[in-house]
DNA sequence: GGGTTGACTGTTC
DNA sequence: TGAACAGCCAACC
């Protein structure tokens, strides 16, 4: 892991999410050992914009709602991106989220 | 180098 | 049950 900076650090871990699954802020946080910095793993999604390999898409916080569907450029495009894959978003919050949930700790571990 | 901000989380009122 | 407050860390100005 070239994890130059927290940033790279959370865009490889966002990288590493399989399609149809989701994460949440915290998880990252966690598995990055610093579980404190859920807020900081928004702003690197905040900065994550022109890097298509990071499916910010697929980070929700810890109820699954798709906090940061705003600033996706239309508050429909994390939803419309999310049911492309197979994810069920209802209300702006991801449906059976404990089902699509990617547990960064469990498969990169 | 110091202060502010942030797409969160957990606890408390 | 629902809303509000506090805490923490790292990047940005």
């Amino acid at each position: 892991m070239e994890s130059k900076n927290f940033f790279d650090d959370v865009y490889d871990v966002v990288r590493q999410i399989p399609e149809g699954r989701a994460t949440s802020y915290g998880s990252i946080a966690t598995f990055l050992g610093t579980k404190l910095t859920a807020r900081m793993v928004g702003w690197a999604m905040n900065a994550c914009h022109g890097m298509p390999d990071v499916p910010a898409h697929r980070v929700v916080n810890r109820d699954g709602m798709l906090t940061g569907k705003h600033f996706f450029g239309t508050p429909t495009a994390m939803q419309e991106l999310l049911e492309q894959e197979g994810v069920k978003v209802k209300n702006d919050k991801i449906v059976d989220f404990k089902k699509v949930f990617w547990n960064p700790s469990d498969e990169l571990l």
